[in-house]
DNA sequence: CCAAAAGTGTTTATAATACACCCATGC
DNA sequence: GCATGGGTGTATTATAAACACTTTTGG
């Protein structure tokens, strides 16, 4: 039946935004190939794992998160031969969407650190430039057909936030004003909390959770 | 390094437009498991061989395709421990869109024939089911905001061909003089050609080929 | 001439942009 | 008070939907 077998990787493109611009999580390798390189985080496939149990696993690992708040999918797959010295290794890159969040120092094993996507200049080990890149284009793709831009952000946030993310991922200027008034009145996006909260000078803002809507539908040729 | 691997399949989602519905190409198994049943085409990767050049061959095989044409591109891997009862199996599902045509009666092995998604009753082999639905579902998502319809057509084609595409796929009745407004002043969605093509009673209609643009950007926060 | 399908023009509704203005807080 | 960011109202403009109407063929 075989004859060509693979050993099967889940690397994780984990984005956030912080200080106004999409970052990325990255690792250095301790070991060879492309020891002292930067890296995606990922691992191999356990026995009795899925692949989706596997990104979960290194997700938490790498960031302390557990459970929902953020948002997780596969991207696609990468198996060009030589893309590893080592062997015939295919790997499952995943695309995961975090608040910016204070990484665990981790004492364990090799500790992860952002970077922005923006201004990088050496290249990453193996095919990774090419994986970051497609997670990359997935996140403003989907940022704008999707609700997903609140999985960047913390539990309760206010509507500035929600647009700081827009405007740091598409990297233009957006009007206040209509924005609040598109995502408020977008069914299912936000669920408003009866809280405020107070950012120094300024109108305190109201406080909202992420809705259960997931896609906001542009008409494009259809009929309603 | 490993001690887990897996043989990598790639198996295809066909789809085509026919008789008003989208259709999948199916194969019969002849061998087990599943001997007998229902199937998405597929097969291993070989040694030298990249995902997508399995999946441009697997094509080839099926419906005798090269080159340009169609559309061709991957969906999505699929690892479930036990998806396969012969063993760890890694399939990389892909999802191809192309004009109706006429299947080789392949003498050599089996060949796949025309089924309507609509109405199917048995369930396929392995996770198809899963599978042929993700490639469905992404097939409809696409239409909405890129020119991939066109993909479904033969080269040269009319503007009511391309919204009976729409129809079969969305399922719903579009309206022929405002969809003709809207994809002819579609920049780069059709390029005419000076021909004309008389179907029966009825004025003639022009032919377009399919155009360079690919997304059809639809706004949905952002600034002009 | 009539039926049928292709294609155009025009009106109406809906949604997106621009921007004036009010609200609630810190200092 | 006044600067600052939050939030609402409204005019303008672009786009989508509805549909009357003209064009070009086959019978």
């Amino acid at each position: 039946m075989r004859g060509n077998l693979f050993a099967v990787a889940v690397d994780l493109v984990i984005l956030t935004v912080r200080s106004g611009g999409l970052h990325v999580l990255l690792v250095r390798r301790r070991t060879p190939p492309f020891a002292g390189e930067h890296a995606l985080p990922g691992g191999f496939v356990r026995p009795r794992e899925d692949l989706l149990d596997t990104a979960t696993r290194e997700l938490a690992d790498e960031t302390g998160l557990t459970g929902v708040g953020h948002h997780l999918e596969q991207l696609a797959s990468y198996a060009a031969p030589g893309r590893d010295p080592r062997g015939r290794v295919l790997t499952v890159g995943h695309l995961a969407l975090v608040p910016d969040l204070a990484l665990p120092t981790a004492g364990s094993d090799a500790a992860g650190a952002w970077h922005a996507v923006a201004d990088r200049a050496e290249p990453l080990a193996f095919d990774h430039d090419h994986i970051l890149a497609d997670g990359v284009e997935r996140a403003r793709a989907k940022l704008e057909y999707t609700t997903l831009a609140a999985s960047f952000c913390p539990p309760e946030f206010t509507v500035a936030q929600l647009r700081r993310v827009y405007e740091a991922v598409w990297g233009t200027p957006l009007d206040p004003r209509n924005f609040q008034r598109k995502v408020t009145s977008t069914e299912g996006f936000l669920v408003p909390t009866a809280r405020t909260v107070s950012r120094g000078r300024g109108r305190p803002a109201q406080l909202f959770r992420r809705g259960p809507a997931t896609a906001l539908h542009p008409p494009m040729l259809r009929d309603p």
